[in-house]
DNA sequence: TAGATTGTTAATCGATTAACAATC
DNA sequence: TAGATTGTTAATCGATTAACAATC
C-alpha cells in the first residue's frame, strides 16, 4: 500500500512474485540470534565426531523448544530427512552461509578510548572469521599507534581509503556520546553498511545502512530492575 | 464471567485480591528497556527546564509509540493528570525507584582481562548510580593491581568479604568460556544476585539469581546476516 | 465551555507452541 | 513394517496499536 511501490509491469519481465513478497523471508533479530545459536551447537556436535542431529538435539543444546528449532530452520528450506534428523556438517555450513559467515569480515573500531581499544584485543571479535584491522581516532596522540594487541591506531581521514583496500564490513562505533552521530555518519559515507553501536542515545541512519546498538547500561538498569522488584516483595511479605 | 472466578464469598475471609494477583505486574525485558529510555527523555526534559510534558513529547524523544507510552507508565500506576501530562519531575523521581535506581549499586567484575578492565574504567558503568568497586582475578601477578582507572584487582578469596563489607549488587562476568559457570558459582555462593554476563555459552543459575547475557559477536553475526542478506538481493536483481 | 491528553478497552499483529500428517 | 523425526498447519499466547470515554 505503500505509495510509490513499484507495481508497474515492466514489459518484457516475466511475471514473477518478486514485487508482491519483497521482504517477506525477513527474519526478526530473534531468529538470527537463535540461528547463531544453532551454529555453535552444530559446531560442538561436530566436534564431536557426531554426524547427524536432530531438533531435540539442537534444542537441548541451546535451550530453544524442538518445534521452534525445526520451524526456524524450515524458514530457510528443507534441511533434514523426515524421520532421520539433520546432517551435522551441511546444516552447518548452511547456516553459516545464511548469517554470511561463509566469508571473512574486516572490522573498524571508531574510538581508541577504553572501551574500543579492548574490544580490538577481544577475542569474541577476533575469531570466527571477525578481524579488527584498524582503530580510527582523531586523537594526534593516539594516531601512529597501536593497541597491545598490535591493532593500529589510524586517523580518520584514512577512514575511506581503509574501507576501500581493505574490504571492511563492519563498524563498531565506541566513541563519546556526542560524536556518535558524526561517526556514524563518516563511517557511513566511507562505505561500511553495518554498525554496531556501544554509544547511548538515538542515532539516525539511512537505509542500506544497518545500525545495532548496544547499551551496556541499559542491561545494568534491567538488572536493578529485578532486583528492586524481589526486595519489594520480599520486603511486603515481611510487613504483611 | 469467567467460570470459576471466586465470586463466592468465603465467610471471615477479608476481601483481598492479593492472591489473585501473585506476580501479575512482572514486567517483561522489552518494558523495563522502554522505561530506561523514558527516564533518559525525562533527564533531558527536566535539563531543559520543562516541568510538565507528555506521552507525544516522550514518544517523540524515544521512538516509542503514544499509546505505548501511556500504556507502559499505566502499568505502574497513574503518574499523569489527563488533559495535562505527566510532572516532570515526579515522574523521573517515579521510574528511577521502578528501576531501583533510588539508590546506588556496587559491581565487581570478575576476569580483570582486556574486557573486564576496560569495562571496570567504563564511564558506562561508573555513573548513574554504579560503581565499580573491584576486578576479581586469580592470576597472582594481577592481584593487588589496579586498573587504569584506579579499580583494585582482588582475588577470588576477597570476594564474599567484599560482598558482605561493600555490599555488592552486581557482578560481571569476564572471564575465559571454560570459567564462566564457576565464576557465575561463585558470585551466587558470595550473596550477589544479579550478573550481567558477557562470556558465551549456557549458563545454569538458581532461582533468585539473576542472570543476564551480552553476546557481543552475535551482535556482529546479527549484522552479518543484514549484510548478507543485501547482497543476495542486490545479486539475484543483478543476475536477473 | 472547548481543547487536550490520559487511562483503558478492543482489535491487530507477530511469535511461539502443540499437534499431526508426511515420509524416511 | 514399525519407529522416528521432519515440515507444516492450527491454536495459543503475548505484545503492540488504535480508538475512545473519562476528565482535567
Amino acid at each position: 500500500m505503500q505509495p510509490g511501490r513499484r507495481s508497474r509491469a515492466v514489459p518484457g519481465a516475466s511475471p514473477r512474485r518478486t514485487v508482491s513478497l519483497p521482504s517477506s523471508d525477513e527474519a526478526s533479530d530473534a531468529a538470527t540470534h537463535r540461528l547463531s545459536l544453532y551454529l555453535r551447537a552444530l559446531a560442538r556436535s561436530e566436534a564431536d565426531g557426531r554426524r547427524v542431529t536432530s531438533s531435540d538435539d539442537m534444542a537441548r543444546a541451546t535451550g530453544v523448544k524442538p518445534a521452534l528449532v525445526r520451524k526456524d530452520l524450515a524458514h530457510f528450506g528443507q534441511f533434514g530427512i523426515r524421520g532421520v534428523g539433520y546432517e551435522v556438517r551441511g546444516l552447518r555450513t548452511r547456516i553459516a552461509a545464511i548469517l554470511g559467515l561463509d566469508r571473512d569480515h574486516n572490522v573498524v573500531i571508531v574510538g581508541a578510548g577504553n572501551l574500543g581499544t579492548a574490544l580490538a584485543d577481544y577475542r569474541g571479535f577476533n575469531t570466527g572469521g571477525f578481524r579488527t584491522i584498524a582503530l580510527i581516532d582523531n586523537d594526534p596522540k593516539k594516531i601512529g599507534g597501536r593497541s597491545r594487541g598490535g591493532v593500529p591506531v589510524r586517523s580518520v581521514r584514512d577512514l575511506a581509503g581503509l574501507v576501500q583496500k581493505s574490504g571492511v564490513d563492519l563498524a563498531v562505533l565506541a566513541v563519546p556520546a556526542e560524536s556518535a552521530q558524526r561517526a556514524l555518519d563518516q563511517v557511513a559515507a566511507a562505505g561500511v553498511r553495518a554498525v554496531l553501536n556501544f554509544v547511548q542515545g538515538r542515532l539516525k541512519t539511512r537505509p542500506g545502512v544497518h545500525v545495532r546498538s548496544v547499551d551496556l547500561k541499559i542491561h545494568l538498569e534491567g538488572l536493578t530492575y529485578r532486583l528492586a522488584r524481589a526486595w519489594r516483595r520480599a520486603g511486603s511479605r515481611a510487613v504483611r
